[in-house]
DNA sequence: TTTGCTGTGTGATGTTTGTCACAGACTTCA
DNA sequence: TGAAGTCTGTGACAAACATCACACAGCAAA
């Protein structure tokens, strides 16, 4: 049984789920219990099978592949308020994990059990669009990725990804690498050339952007 | 109105109409009409919007991202019995096509219209379950893409390529370089040197498969 | 037959990226 | 303070791929 705490994140994160009569909200949570899960978790492995639907309250997840040379590509992150569509997918379609999920920041879910999201899709109109929104962003979020890994260079995608991360970034260069799919080598020369650029200044484990525009525009090229 | 023959085609290829009764399946047809569009026609390009959910009977369409150096990237086709995905994303999540749309095979097709796709999905069970099925499968490839773009070589690509068409493949290196993304002249490199190894006999717009499974286990490596 | 178009073969060259090797800097903890 | 571990910088080199330039072959229309 979750407390009413709870169940108010719940709601305010998932705003869909209280379009469902009270009643079978109050069910619903009956069955389902908040997770903790540490960081550097894998929560599931690519050919697992999915068990349920995961709603993310706090924290996140990475969502990767990784190559037989051992390098990886991220694919996209399961922030708070979203699911990882990858598990909805394995559960339409009765299929396996195609990636892996690992958590990088400390997780709080809720998790629901197959059977409860099949039910829901069926009854409930809200719950079926969020699950189709989900749907739709991954998709043009995949197509940009192979766009992106297609056709861009390396010196642009690395530029949008800091473009599009808050000022100070506390990371480091491999996990960088990890995130593109490239090697940390790459990384460190080409923020050295940002660096000399005065597009940002480098510390350890620390980028502090200082010149976003020209950052923004360049990936843009 | 649409002739009983094209009913009876529409139900072989799209089953689970047939889950329809009978009097809204009819409502639902007399709405629509058969469209035969010729090889090349751009079906929908970035930016557009989308008009409604259309059903193929006959032909393909390639569905693409193209650089701005005029390369071009196949995301994936679009077969009879199939429907675009990115259709229905752009109905259900109200946005923009992201990509283009070409058709390949002179295409028959019919259109629903976008309220009617909609209706179906809210009442219909087997309609949304094709839909989730869809979704789930154009999702699935476009990771496998992805991961292929990304870490495999192209050599291995184009082999998986070659090894998933059937064999006397009637087409031009510069159409294969655009399904890959890549260029025309390493294609033909690359051909000649499969062709050097045995695995293909090459002609004038045309490539013999001759030993399918050196290039099954080539590109699985 | 000639002309022209399309498709293919091929060398030379440059860019981009990955890999290896190793040095130095910073952090943590004993 | 020292030692070990992690993170970063950097040069040398190799691999993969793109690009350019051009030759030539096959086909079709004039």
């Amino acid at each position: 049984m979750l407390s009413d705490d709870i169940r108010a994140r719940i709601l305010l994160l998932y705003p869909m789920l209280g379009e469902l009569p009270t009643a079978e909200l109050d069910g619903l949570l009956k069955q389902a219990s908040v997770m903790h899960i540490p960081s550097g978790t894998v929560l599931f492995d690519e050919r697992q099978i999915c068990q349920g639907f995961p709603l993310l309250l706090s924290g996140n997840l990475r969502v990767i592949k990784s190559s037989s040379q051992g390098r990886e590509l991220q694919l996209y992150r399961v922030m708070p308020g979203e699911s990882c569509i990858l598990t909805s997918s394995c559960l339409l379609g009765d299929t396996r994990y195609q990636a892996r999920g690992i958590v990088d920041e400390a997780v709080e879910m809720v998790f629901l059990p197959a059977s409860v999201f099949h039910n829901m899709l069926a009854k409930y109109d809200a719950f079926r669009h969020y699950v189709f929104q989900l749907f739709t962003g991954r998709l043009t979020d995949m197509m940009e990725l192979v766009t992106a890994v297609a056709f861009q260079k390396l010196d642009q995608r690395l530029a949008a990804l800091l473009a599009a991360k808050t000022s100070p970034i506390h990371t480091t260069h491999q996990a960088i690498a990890d995130e593109l799919g490239s090697a940390r080598e790459m990384i460190s020369r080409l923020l050295k050339g940002f660096s000399e650029q005065g597009w940002v200044t480098l510390g350890r484990e620390q980028i502090v952007v200082t010149n976003l525009a020209a950052l923004k525009k360049f990936a843009a090229l």
